[in-house]
DNA sequence: CTCACCCTTTGACAAGGATCAATGAGCCCG
DNA sequence: CGGGCTCATTGATCCTTGTCAAAGGGTGAG
């Protein structure tokens, strides 16, 4: 944290955007009073359940949003099915792709998720008079191309047990945890078997096997499917071959 | 090409950069003369032969780079050793991590390559000051992602044998072909079957029989190992599952 | 010319993960 | 309360790919 932000009286911006993650470590954070008064203004805030699209392959893109909570998968999807998550993204992410009005690339809200929604025109025009904001976007999608290149080493090259344990490592240091102390770090998983098996090229049988292999040896707790306690991260680390 | 490059007259730039490709396409096409002419005075063009190590994981970066010409591999390793190529540069990329003094990704020559280079400093002062050049990295950067998460498809979900088509496709699609007509289009493999495999997640065996069997099916020939000629692009994409 | 080395190919076998199939657990709705 | 969902687990078997081993072809050095 050696950024230097502008000092900004709370009074100054809007109400809404004053208790918002965005505004303090993401894409907001760039921008000055004025700025996120007007972006405010086109903005609109909402919840949308799990399992809803968010922007869907091949039609064109009018939004973007940032993620004030919950978790969004980034997937591909072959033409006979064939399903792969590509990324997930987490509060406080910026969600879209600048200068480009298609992708080939669909957005699904994993869990329950709130996000913070700008026309891409109102966006686009900011981004093109504020270096600030595209220094900022510049930063993110550079962090994103590094979690990509690392995510292709555990598809490429590592075991279904090591793929498996790398997942929950990430969800793990990702999400917030429910609780966090000295008998471990407890969380709520926010994807199904499906979509575990689709982030890590695997099939939902292999990763329930592993699943209860890593319980069975004690390296984690599961309740209700969901519900999981890691007790000692190093050793999942060391489960995950990171 | 729908973009607009200001008009340069070529006695206004070094001579180096008048044929360069960088300048055309590359990062270099967004500086104005004065920034070209000032980087240029600190730039040092070299020729690096196959296998040489351009930027070694967790060394202090110190110079960015514009690849002239040749093929980059850039590569992940595990404590254990096992590899992966996690990305695949071409001219006239950009090479190199702003914002981060390290970086855990190795890139290496695969071929002979001939970059031109740039102290660190010199360039993250011009990012700094130059809007149009951190809009160009962004695009490039997103572009990068783009391809890693395309390439975790490949990784996650494609057979061996569509995964070393893919592969072929790809190099088809970003080299430029010693040749190209109705007969078919020719070029010479960048990478040694051990790369192709740290690039596909595969070993060297399964990838040798996979091209084995792409040749004997006609999709492709090859001449001493490398040297490559695709009759029809349009069959080889369809073993590629593209 | 010949040896040594590297890269690649090919074969035989083993194993990790996929596929097919059945069962269990939780949940909504009548 | 029971039936019909969806999601997850577990077992048996199959097959793709990895592993181990041997040999071929090209190239450079002596």
């Amino acid at each position: 944290m050696t950024e230097h932000r502008r000092d900004i009286h709370n009074s100054d911006m809007p109400v809404l955007c004053q208790a918002c993650e965005a505004r303090h470590h993401g894409m907001c954070g760039s921008l000055t009073p004025e700025e996120l008064t007007h972006l405010n203004k086109v903005a609109s805030r909402r919840e949308i359940k799990a399992g809803t699209a968010l922007v869907a392959d091949s039609e064109p893109v009018t939004h973007y949003s940032n993620i004030l909570s919950g978790v969004v998968k980034l997937t591909k999807i072959l033409a006979d099915g064939r399903q792969q998550i590509v990324g997930l993204q987490f509060a406080p992410d910026f969600l879209g792709r600048p200068f480009k009005t298609s992708s080939d690339t669909n957005a699904e809200s994993a869990t329950t998720v709130r996000i913070c929604t700008f026309p891409r025109k109102a966006v686009d025009r900011m981004i093109e008079e504020s270096p600030n904001l595209e220094h900022r976007l510049l930063q993110q999608t550079l962090n994103e191309l590094d979690e990509a290149r690392g995510w292709m080493v555990t598809l490429g090259r590592k075991t279904a047990a090591e793929k498996v344990a790398s997942f929950l490592y990430l969800i793990a240091t990702h999400i917030d945890p429910e609780s966090e102390g000295a008998d471990g770090i407890v969380f709520e998983l926010p994807l199904t078997r499906a979509d575990i098996a689709d982030f890590l090229g695997l099939t939902i049988e292999t990763v329930s096997r592993q699943m209860t292999k890593l319980r069975k040896d004690g390296v984690i707790q599961i309740e209700n499917n969901r519900h999981v306690t890691v007790p000692d991260m190093e050793r999942l680390a060391h489960r995950a071959a990171v």
